[in-house]
DNA sequence: CGTTGTGTTGACAACAGTCAAACATGGTGG
DNA sequence: CCACCATGTTTGACTGTTGTCAACACAACG
């Protein structure tokens, strides 16, 4: 089964059968963490490994919630979508993280893919009958499902009533808290357009904002996608509104 | 095992040992659905009954998660809390829903009793054993986590980037779909303040808007907590920005 | 009947949004 | 190599929605 043309989504073949999933890198985080050598054939009964294109959206909210998806490699951006255009992203997922578990019925977000991204598709049957196989499955999904569910409130505080200076702040900090080494110099992953549908905001605030940051001395930009973080101390104080 | 006074949470014994697992209003949606009645006895080793006083704030944002709770009945308010004051409620609990699921090493949130209140509290040790002995319950706790995550979706799409008008509309739809028959009537469940902290404005913006509603002819304010839709498609509208 | 809590209304301020223009940046092709 | 264009970012002037502060209305209650 080789990867399709003519469609920005192409069919790679059973998840279990690639010999990725026991090596790659999303194996600490992801389903296949619970999952033995054994028992890794049967996972090719239910999964199936997909190339999304950058840029292509893989998942449309409202449409029929049918499959689970876990992300092997590349980055996700999950949005909702207003009929105007108004546009909010609730997260990101990367390498291991899943994406379907905020459905119902159908899909309470759209997916798209932030540049060349590889998944492993399930079914929902699927996984319900690989929930059974492995006991250790459920951990991982409420573990997860914890995690987002955590996120949630952090961002409907932020949200709801933050200012855009404190939304910013916290933003920088939750991209500093994600680097390896806690390093204080920020590649920004995305453009203010970005940053704006992420932090409920406008370009031209988030560009104001940022600037006035730096004006202050709390941070250093560097280049457009690049930030020096100058006072962590005051810009934790500043995302907790104190 | 009685009811302490002189503490406004009580305990009430073993949650198995009541007998009201088995037919109270919580049954049908709570852990109590899934196991049967040989086993309740088990349940007793893993949970204690509690009462909460009203207006007691029972579970405090940052305290180690030891717990996990569900409504037995009464009505929750979450919560979270900046150091300056500012309120933005989560979300709300009723009979049959779980608390603790969005909680890592520490609760993510602040619960507050509406009313008299009463919980099934488990250990999170005793949650993890009952898991292993009740299958069926990680079908309840994925389906509350999933249910509680389509909300939050929602919730940052509303608080990110709805207007105040399109909020309220959302707001009155949302306790609309509530009511068992759909009528037109609304009892809102909640002041004024409850409403804005939970929309993400002041209480001023809120009563303005919901006055503006009612000059539109889109409401009614017969009483301060009692409203009728004249207009539903109207509200509909408004409510998803067309 | 005052008192207290809650809700409404008004005047005003401010933060963030809108619209528009100037300014970078990066890629393309001459 | 440079001109050109497309895209994205910054900046400015202005508007508008929502927040703030304060006064007032009203009901519940002792």
């Amino acid at each position: 089964m080789s990867a399709q043309t003519g469609d920005s989504i192409s069919t790679l073949g059973p998840c279990g059968s690639c010999g990725q999933c026991l090596h790659c890198e999303a194996r600490s985080r992801s389903i296949c963490s619970v999952i033995d050598a054994e028992h890794m054939a049967r996972l090719a009964q239910y999964s199936h490994r997909l190339a999304v294109a950058a840029g292509r959206t893989f998942i449309q909210e409202g449409e029929t919630a049918s499959d689970f998806f876990i992300v092997t490699s590349g980055h996700v951006k999950l949005f909702a979508l207003m009929p105007d255009g108004r546009r909010q992203i609730t997260g990101f997922a990367q390498t291991g993280d899943f994406l379907g578990l905020a459905s119902g019925a159908t899909y309470a977000f759209s997916a798209e893919a932030l540049g060349a991204l590889s998944l492993c598709r399930f079914s929902r049957s699927g996984l319900t009958l690989l929930r059974r196989e492995f006991p250790e499955l459920e951990n991982r999904l409420m573990e997860e499902a914890s995690r987002e569910l955590v996120q949630a409130q952090k961002r409907m505080l932020l949200l709801g009533r933050k200012t855009a200076r404190e939304r910013l702040a916290s933003f920088l900090l939750e991209q500093h808290h994600l680097l390896p080494a806690r390093e204080i110099t920020l590649r920004l992953p995305m453009s203010r357009t970005g940053i704006a549908d992420y932090l409920g905001l406008t370009i031209e605030t988030v560009s104001r904002t940022l600037n006035a940051l730096q004006r202050e001395k709390l941070i250093t930009i560097t280049q457009v996608t690049q930030i020096v973080l100058l006072n962590l101390p005051a810009l934790e104080n500043l995302a907790r509104g104190g």
